[in-house]
DNA sequence: AACTGGGACAACCGCATACCT
DNA sequence: CAGGTATGCGGTTGTCCCAGT
């Protein structure tokens, strides 16, 4: 979206005039001259970089017109699922520290990542009629989309290799990615650092069998306690996202008896959606977190759900 | 065609912290 | 060390656009 640069500078009326300084939208030769004083002189001081500029703006207006808009190193476009995948972790780790998770996704704003939050997540959470900061919303994040963003990461990563053509995320192909956007790698794309631990190929954490919960390795208070998983064989790596059947069961709100994957899923792996046990799946059911509409009652009811394990080869 | 409601995003506000004198 | 100023951060509001009616 490019409002600022659409708008006529000359529609004014609605702007707000609070003594000599300006409020409201931007027009055109305010960026221009910003963008031209900043290429001159560098950020910073921005009280008196907003007067020597020649604009009726506060200094805090200025910086923040710069920061979220017209900084040149600024990633436009539509959040990847790479992205919505890092911001989902990010957050479950830190909470709402914006500017904190905007430093680990390179050409996003802190404000950018805020109203992906509030307008695509909190409306899910809305949705399903539970508080974005619950339990419940947090286990199906971390049990269904997550795992789920994965799956889809990995396939589109397959079928760019497989064609070497490019590649759109949306639902039915209808909506282009931006094309300024570059399919990164999995592997290169999730650093190590971000909760994963290592762990072989051939066998999964050790785990009771039982449905006691396995927390996730990743924690809020950010201070980087590691699970004490196994160490890896071949360099694989697990996500932090675990499946676990009382959480799962929780979510479903059924008593049944849910198979367990208790290993976190491995980023490596090649991930599958396998229905239930006992269970018919005509198609998956699980929220698709990108297109933002999914059926509440798909994630609520059995009759559509899935849960995703991953398949060991 | 007009209206309306919701989504998406830009911008503002208040507070906290850092920095400077 | 205290006071003032600048900057950063998170929450909230305002505005535009578009799909549905």
């Amino acid at each position: 979206m490019d409002m600022a640069h659409e708008r006529d500078s000359s529609s004014s009326e609605e702007e707000v005039m609070a003594g000599d300084l300006r409020r409201g939208p931007w027009t055109v030769e305010e960026d221009i001259l910003l963008v031209n004083y900043i290429a001159a002189h560098g950020e910073g001081r921005w009280n008196s970089l907003a007067r020597s500029a020649g604009l009726k703006r506060t200094g805090k207006s200025c910086r923040l017109r710069w920061l979220n808009y017209l900084r040149p190193d600024l990633r436009r476009g539509t959040i990847t699922p790479q992205e919505q995948l890092l911001i989902l972790e990010l957050h479950s780790r830190w909470g709402n520290r914006w500017s904190k998770i905007a430093q680990h996704l390179p050409g996003r704003t802190d404000n950018e990542i805020k109203n992906y939050w509030r307008t695509r997540v909190q409306k899910h959470a809305k949705q399903l009629k539970c508080d974005v900061n619950s339990q419940q919303f947090k286990d199906v994040m971390r049990y269904l989309w997550m795992p789920r963003l994965v799956e889809r990461i990995q396939a589109a990563e397959a079928a760019q290799s497989a064609a070497d053509t490019p590649l759109s995320w949306q639902h039915g192909g209808g909506d282009a990615l931006d094309e300024s956007l570059e399919l990164p790698d999995v592997d290169s794309f999730w650093p190590a650092e971000y909760g994963v631990a290592q762990l072989p190929n051939t066998s999964a954490p050790e785990h009771s069998g039982t449905t006691t919960m396995s927390s996730s390795p990743s924690t809020d208070s950010g201070t980087g306690a590691q699970p004490s998983w196994p160490a890896a064989a071949d360099g694989a790596e697990w996500f932090t996202t675990t499946c676990d059947a009382t959480s799962a069961a929780a979510i479903c709100n059924t008593d049944q008896v849910i198979q367990q994957q208790q290993a976190p899923c491995q980023l490596g792996e090649t991930w599958t959606s396998v229905p239930l046990p006992g269970l018919e799946f005509p198609e998956p059911g699980v929220a698709d977190f990108d297109i933002g509409s999914f059926d509440v009652d798909s994630i609520w009811s059995m009759d559509d759900l899935w849960y995703t394990q991953p398949q060991f080869v």
